[in-house]
DNA sequence: GTTATATGCTTTCGATGAAGACGCAATATG
DNA sequence: CATATTGCGTCTTCATCGAAAGCATATAAC
């Protein structure tokens, strides 16, 4: 399951797809829109900012705002960002790999299954953008 | 990623596996081989142990060994037994579900990629044995 | 039945994650 | 400049996780 963190993040990068008309949005909406508590949300979205995906301005009539389009910001991205390693194992994690002790991956049947699951996953959360999960058409 | 809990039970299964000839194996050689905390393993096999994965022998010539065949413990039920959820999401687990508060699951573009992301997976976790992640033939 | 061998159970400790409290810094408006 | 608004920074608290230690219990072997 995603740390909390990461939810939060994904379900306020939603919001502010959903609400996009070029306008700062202020934490404290997001935060009571989507049940997120304050504080925290906004140390997420700062993290989000220096990661150059949000921008935000201080001040009256202030907020965040996307610094990339929505289009533009693929879900894996966001997951590696605050959340980490997208694989369920380090010895098959693409970009946060780390070598398994007493275990050789060309021959280990765990690792093999795990990167068939990491490459289903990645199909999906490479493909997919905030955009998408903003905006749906049933 | 996993918790350690869950790698070093997979890790775990899959050496038994391997060995098995019918004998208790000790947890202590199950924790050197595979670079395991040795008490962490213990509180790992006991929690399998009380599932109905695996069984012990107290005293010499004990260990643990397979309850079950391992052609039938599915990996997927691991996941669920020792680190919970396989969805990324509360509110798109099977097993434990959990309804997002402030989000209608029906119009909400996130659940729904985090279900096309569950589904994937729990096609291979359902499909996938410990035997075999036991033994690879390349 | 005594002893060596293993598992079973409880407690403890530090590290990390989730969340809240308080104050500081920047900026729009007048 | 004065003030209200809003994002930023730091420190504290609480729960959970990873890991280790210590003692208790069961059993095979002699
Ligand atoms: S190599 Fe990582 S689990 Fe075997
Ligand atoms: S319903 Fe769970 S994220 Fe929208």
């Amino acid at each position: 399951m995603l740390s909390m963190k990461t939810q939060y993040a994904f379900k306020a990068l939603m919001y502010l797809a959903q609400k996009d008309n070029g306008e700062p949005i202020l934490i404290a909406e997001i935060a009571e829109k989507k049940n997120i508590p304050l504080k925290f949300l906004e140390n997420i979205l700062l993290e989000l900012k220096k990661a150059g995906v949000l921008d935000s301005k201080k001040g009256k009539g202030g907020g965040y705002f996307f610094n990339q389009r929505p289009t533009d910001v693929r879900l894996a991205k966001i997951m590696r960002l605050i959340e980490g390693p997208i694989a369920l194992l380090p010895c098959v994690s693409l970009n946060f790999y780390q070598k398994c002790k007493n275990c050789d991956e060309r021959h280990c049947g765990l690792s093999n299954v795990m990167k068939e699951v990491r490459d289903a996953t990645l199909l999906i959360l490479e493909n997919k953008t905030v955009a998408d999960i903003a905006f749906i058409n049933i």
